[in-house]
RNA sequence: GCCGGGGUGGCGGAAUGGCAGACGCAGAGGACUUAAAAUCCUCUGGCCCAAAAGGCCGUGCGGGUUCGAGUCCCGCCCUCGGCACCA
């Protein structure tokens, strides 16, 4: 061994060695069990962040463990590389979007492989490659095939200037990023999934989930689906022989009623004001509404609304309710038609008060009272005792709500209903770098697939993005004039391309098949890889991303393609890497990188005192972003994945320190000259009884003991930030042995043969989190394979043992006293051994103890009253 | 507003009802060195006490359960994240 540690020459040889070797790729013929180990695709943005370091760096933990117990580990890696950030790199500076994401792809790739990342990349994929979205193609026309697809108008932001269609993210502030002209919402035909088919199932789904995948995200989908159960009631409207359908989970406040509310967009609107005078009217606020809300106003809280002049007639009681359109009402969820209970529901209760529409109390309040209408404060939703509510008063909210729908059932009039947040997913984009739809329409065809053996349908190279009119696909003519694969006829080409979160959806299968030309991936490998067994990824995809893929992996199954419910049996949400920010109060320095701080806290520029920022995500315009390749020319790739583990436990958001980044430096360093220390002596025989002296033993007991609380937090919980804690105390435990041989002058054989096995354990315990140095310091110890192919150490429960263990003694409840005693201590002993101690005689003063309280092997309490 | 995390030394964090602060960072002192760096050793929650011994306090705040609470229960406060007029 070198007598210094040098990371930059170690990591080059085992990286090289490792892709020379194929180390980490592997089949499903094997006989060993498997295990998949999947982070999210990484999006070609073009340049690697901390954020990346910290994800991958778990997986990659994950993998060599599991490999290292015996696992078929499947770890593979690939790029999210359609979407818009390509797209707008190309208006704004002419690049063209797939050389944008190929040179992102390149030196990205590069920077990962820096980090020593244990990859299999024969199977790595770009979602952007024809051999990938072919099969996008290929799953779009199954689903439109199987009736999961269709096309309805649906609104989009609009440039109305260049006529394009515009991301949210284009249209922030309400105006478009080119021309700044004030963006409007217009009308389009779009393909949508429908995802609300499923919805139950992906509710249902989730209990399988619970323990396995974060509560937080569990809840986040629960909520985002939003299952509600109720009831639909039809009111007539007699004037014009119409009726109103509203969805309420209340039915039992029915005899509350004040008036209907009807979404501005909803079809009755038009028909209840027809020839009536203030019908102009009407409809002007109705279109204002419209606008507001589609303006996207998410602070808009004040209640707008004008009566129709209309009445409805509730069928419980047959009063008139006047017919209202609001704003608060969504034509997007239930019927888009409510009925206003302002007794029972804080927005029907500011709707009423706001337009003076009369109350009536129609439950009991939480504490068993019945108040006056007109002096409620603020609205009881819960659920008590009906009053005032005919033939169904004095019940049970629960119960009046049950018998009330059966009575609306009977009389026909109402029926229980279900409804849900969720909404069908709109997959088309009006842009150009996604995957084309392969669909034709044609005039007397209708909507055709493009033919199977024609995929995939190619994205056309060269084509101007900087387009007015449509979707720069538009005004690629030989791309949208086709022929009717049916009848042969002049057809047109959809132009649409689909949301990258297809792409997504089943990346993870494809990497079990990369290279199947055939069909997107064969089941029987599937059926071998699948489901994921630990996915790791980040928060921000808690809902959509991970909604999409059960969605779609339910749809496979449906199709016979895949036999499980749900895909990912282990999720993981890392949390983000922050950091510090600074910033002048000079407007023109604003944000500062951090060395432009003096270390007085001043700016650098003028000399002002800074603002130290709260801690925060890493990003460029806060300009504390920290470049990994920058830390790995500096420390190593060891150093950097070590210290981004260390730094908190793996799903919390962690703090960015350049000391802490020593600090794991440091610890490598001796790590390598506790291990050089041993290298070259030659070890005794040792096995469970071998006689040693007390260092030794000491050694070797810590050694086992360290090995078994690694192993628990690597098995059960991946605390890998106490993992590291364990491997640097067995480091100093090592250290600490070694000023003892020294003392001693001489170190005895079983004392190389202790070191030896307690130096092997710590280099192969370190191997998944610094795989580098491990490897170096396992062939120094005479290792001719690879730690690839190295069993993670076991321990022995007898070496582990303690000799003689403290135990502390309590007198009620307090820290007295310690006892010493052996493991074996019976109960017994334990407690005449704390009542024989003197602190506990003087607190005794002469009483017997009321109670004695042993936990074994921790601690005695002695209870005095 | 609703939902979900979280609040522990100077800092990052540890502790699955049983000795709060493991491990690391930062800091102080010492050894080695001509010197520095590196390395090694020691100390480092607060308060009382000249010091030691010893004692008291201490996991956001207030209650409770328990022999025993950072951990469980109830009520607040603060903070971060997600969703947001969802009937």
């Amino acid at each position: 061994m070198k007598e210094k540690y040098f990371p930059t020459e170690i990591e080059t040889k085992w990286q090289k060695r490792w892709a020379d070797e194929k180390a980490f790729e592997v089949t499903e013929y094997s006989e060993r069990p498997k295990f998949y180990c999947l982070e999210m695709l990484a999006y070609t943005s073009g340049r690697a962040h901390i954020g990346h370091v910290s994800n991958f760096a778990i997986g990659d933990v994950l993998s060599w463990y599991k490999r290292m117990r015996g696992f078929n580990v499947i770890h593979p890696f690939g790029w999210d590389a359609f979407g818009q950030p390509a797209e707008t790199a190309a208006i704004k500076d002419g690049t063209d979007p797939e050389k944008f994401t190929r040179d992102a792809i390149a030196y990205m790739k590069w920077q990962f492989q820096r980090m020593g990342l244990s990859y299999d990349w024969s199977r790595e994929i770009a979602t952007c490659d024809p051999e990938y979205y072919r099969w996008n193609q290929w799953f779009f026309i199954r689903m439109w095939e199987r009736g999961m697809l269709y096309r309805k108008l649906s609104p989009v932001n609009w440039c109305p200037k260049e006529d394009v269609s515009l991301s949210n993210e284009q249209a922030s502030g309400g105006v478009c990023w080119r021309c700044g002209t004030p963006v409007i919402q217009k009308e389009l035909m779009q393909w949508f999934a429908k995802i609300t088919d499923y919805a139950d199932q992906l509710l249902d789904g989730l209990d399988a989930l619970e323990g396995q995948w974060p509560d937080r995200v569990i809840t986040m989908q629960r909520n985002w689906i939003g299952r509600s159960r109720g009831a639909h009631v039809r009111f007539e409207i007699p004037e014009c022989n119409e009726s109103v359908t509203v969805f309420t989970t209340r039915i039992d406040t029915i005899f509350g009623a004040n008036a209907i509310v009807l979404a501005p967009e909803h079809p009755l609107v038009e028909k209840v004001i027809a020839g009536r005078s203030e019908a102009g009217e009407v409809r002007a606020f109705a279109e204002k509404l419209k606008q507001e809300q589609r303006a996207g106003r998410p602070d808009e809280l004040d209640k707008h609304a004008i009566f129709t002049g209309a009445y409805a007639v509730n069928p419980f009681n047959n009063e008139k309710l006047p017919i209202w359109i609001a704003n608060f009402v969504l034509i997007g969820y239930g019927t888009g038609a409510i009925m206003s209970v302002p007794s029972g529901d804080q927005r029907d209760f500011e709707f009423s008060r706001k337009y003076g529409l009369p109350f009536r109390q129609i439950k009991l309040t939480a504490d068993g009272r019945e108040i006056e209408a007109e002096a409620l404060e603020e609205p009881n939703e819960d659920w008590t005792i009906t009053v005032n509510t005919g033939q169904w008063s004095g019940l049970a909210s629960e119960e009046a709500n049950r018998l009330m729908t059966e009575y609306a059932e009977e009389k026909g009039f109402g029926k229980s209903a279900v409804t849900y947040r969720l909404r069908d997913w709109g997959i088309s984009r009006q842009r150009y770098w996604g995957t084309p739809v392969p669909m034709i329409h044609c005039g007397s065809c209708g909507t055709v697939p493009v033919p199977d053996d024609q995929l995939p349908v190619l994205l056309p190279k060269g084509v101007n993005l900087k387009v007015q009119g449509g979707s720069p696909l538009d005004h690629v003519p030989e791309y949208v004039n086709v022929t009717c694969p049916k009848c042969g006829g002049a057809a047109r080409r959809d132009t649409d391309t689909m949301d990258t979160f297809v792409d997504s959806n089943w990346y993870y299968f494809r990497y079990c098949d990369p290279h199947n030309d055939k069909q997107p991936f064969d089941p029987r490998k599937i059926a071998y890889w699948l489901p994921v067994d630990q996915y790791i990824g980040g928060i921000e995809h808690a809902v959509m991303h991970l909604i999409y893929t059960r969605y779609w992996s339910k749809v496979m199954r449906d199709m016979g393609l895949v036999s499980f419910d749900e895909p990912i049996s282990r999720l993981l949400t890392q949390g983000m890497v922050c950091k510090e920010t600074y910033r002048c109060p000079n407007p023109d320095h604003d944000w500062l990188f951090p060395e432009q701080v003096t270390p007085e806290k001043t700016c650098s520029l003028c000399g002002r005192a800074v603002e130290i920022g709260r801690v925060e995500k890493m990003s460029k315009s806060r300009k504390n972003v920290v470049d990994p390749i920058e830390m790995i020319d500096i420390h190593g790739a060891d150093a950097l994945r070590l210290f981004v583990l260390f730094a908190g436990p793996p799903d919390k958001d962690k703090e960015w320190s350049d000391t802490g980044l020593e600090g794991a430096a440091r610890f490598l360093q001796r790590v390598w000259r506790v291990a050089r220390r041993w290298a070259d002596q030659l070890p005794g025989d040792l096995n469970e009884t071998t006689e040693l002296n007390n260092h030794s033993r000491k050694l070797r007991r810590r050694t086992h003991q360290i090995i078994r609380s690694v192993t628990e937090n690597m098995e059960e919980r991946l605390h890998l930030n106490t993992c590291i804690s364990s491997l640097m105390e067995l480091t100093n435990e090592i250290q600490a042995f070694d000023t003892e041989v020294e003392k001693q002058g001489a170190a005895a054989e079983t004392d190389a043969a202790v070191a030896r096995e307690a130096v092997e354990a710590l280099i192969r315990m370190l191997a998944p989190f610094s795989p580098h140095i491990a490897e170096e310091m396992w062939e120094a110890y005479g290792h001719q394979s690879s730690l690839v192919c190295a069993a993670w150490p076991e321990f022995n429960d007898v070496l582990a043992r303690e000799e003689e263990i403290e135990v502390a003694v309590q007198v009620n409840g307090k820290l007295r006293s310690r006892v010493y005693a052996s493991v074996e201590a019976t109960e017994d002993e334990l407690r005449q051994k704390a009542l024989a101690d003197e602190k506990v005689k003087a607190a005794a003063a002469g009483r017997d103890p009321f109670k004695v309280i042993v936990v074994p092997q921790k601690l005695v309490n002695v209870v005095f009253k």
